[in-house]
DNA sequence: TATTTTTCGTTCGTATACAAATGAAACCTT
DNA sequence: AAGGTTTCATTTGTATACGAACGAAAAATA
C-alpha cells in the first residue's frame, strides 16, 4: 500500500515544486461561499434585494442621514459602486436624496418611508440568510469563520 | 461601571429585536475579505491576471484540453462568465480555442506556449498572494479558516 | 488672504457574476 | 428511426467592483 498519497512533495512536508492547487487557495475558497451566500440570499430576500443593496439600505437605517461617500465607507463600497446601488434605491423609491444646505458637495442620503418598512421587515430574514449560510457549520464553527474572515479583511 | 456593554437584549443571551448588525453578518465578512484578496491579487500577481483569469489558466494547464463549460464548471463560473474570460485570454494569446472533432458543439481549449510559460512562472506568485491574504493568521488557522469556508461553499 | 490639499460626486472603461432565452448538436429512450 | 431530453456555446440584460480621471466645493495651511 505505498503511495497510497500523492507524491507531491520531495522530503518531509513542505510541497516542493508544481503542486498548487485551485482548490486549496483561501481565494477560490472565498469565492465559492461568496456565490453560495449570493444565492441563498437571492432566494429568500424579498423586496427584490441585493446583498449590496439591503447593506446600504440598512446601513442607512442605522445612521440616519448621511452622504454618499460616507453610506459607501460604511457598506465597503466603492464611490462608483455605492453610486450606481443608491441610484438603483432612488429608482425604487427606497431612499432619497437631498442636497446638503451646509455644504455643497453632499448629496445626504435618507430612507423613505417605504425603505423604512422594507428594512423592518426584511431584518429577520436577512437573519435567516446569514442562518442559512452558515447551517453546516456548529455555533463555535460559526463564531470562528467570522472571527478568521474578519481578522484578514 | 453598569452597562458597560451595549444592551441589546431583553434578558439573557439570545438578541430580541432590532439588533441586526451588518458587521456581524458572514455575507458581510466574506464580501470584506474578498475585497481585501482581491486588492492582494492585483498588486502582486504578474501579467496582468485576475483571479479568476488566473484559475481558468492554472486549471486549463492541470487538466489539458478542456471544454469551455467544462473549465467553467471546474473553476465554479457561469457559461456566461468563463466565456469572457476565456474570450480575454485568447486575446492576450494565452489561450488557444478549436472546434473538437467528435463533437459539434464543443469548442475546445488550449493553453499556448506563452500561456503555459505564465502558469509556470505565476505558480509561486499565486502560492505568495494566498499566504499574504492568510498572513495575519497561525496556522492552524489558516488551514481551519479554509476548511471551514469549504463547509459552507 | 492666497494657495495647496482634501473631499465629494460623477463618468468612463474593464472585469466578474448570474438569470434567462436561444439554436445547434448530441444523447437517450422507446 | 423518431421524439424527447440534455448539453454546449452564445447572447441579452442587470448588478456589483474598482481604477482612473475630472470639476466643484470645502478644508487646511502657509
Amino acid at each position: 500500500m505505498e503511495n497510497a498519497r500523492p507524491r507531491r512533495t520531495s522530503g518531509a512536508g513542505k510541497a516542493v515544486n508544481g503542486d498548487y492547487r485551485l482548490e486549496d487557495q483561501v481565494g477560490f475558497a472565498i469565492r465559492k461561499a461568496s456565490q453560495r451566500h449570493t444565492l441563498i440570499f437571492s432566494k429568500m430576500m424579498i423586496g427584490d434585494l441585493t446583498s449590496t443593496q439591503w447593506a446600504a439600505l440598512v446601513k442607512a437605517a442605522e445612521l440616519g442621514p448621511v452622504s454618499q461617500n460616507q453610506l459607501g465607507r460604511e457598506t465597503a463600497m466603492d464611490v462608483a459602486t455605492i453610486k450606481g446601488v443608491v441610484d438603483r434605491l432612488v429608482k425604487r423609491g427606497l431612499v432619497a436624496t437631498a442636497d446638503d444646505p451646509g455644504d455643497g458637495r453632499r448629496s445626504v442620503i435618507t430612507l423613505t418611508p417605504g425603505g423604512a418598512l422594507l428594512v423592518v421587515r426584511a431584518k429577520p430574514i436577512a437573519s435567516a440568510i446569514t442562518a442559512e449560510t452558515l447551517n453546516g457549520l456548529s455555533a463555535v464553527e460559526q463564531r470562528t469563520l467570522i472571527d478568521l474572515l474578519r481578522k484578514i479583511a
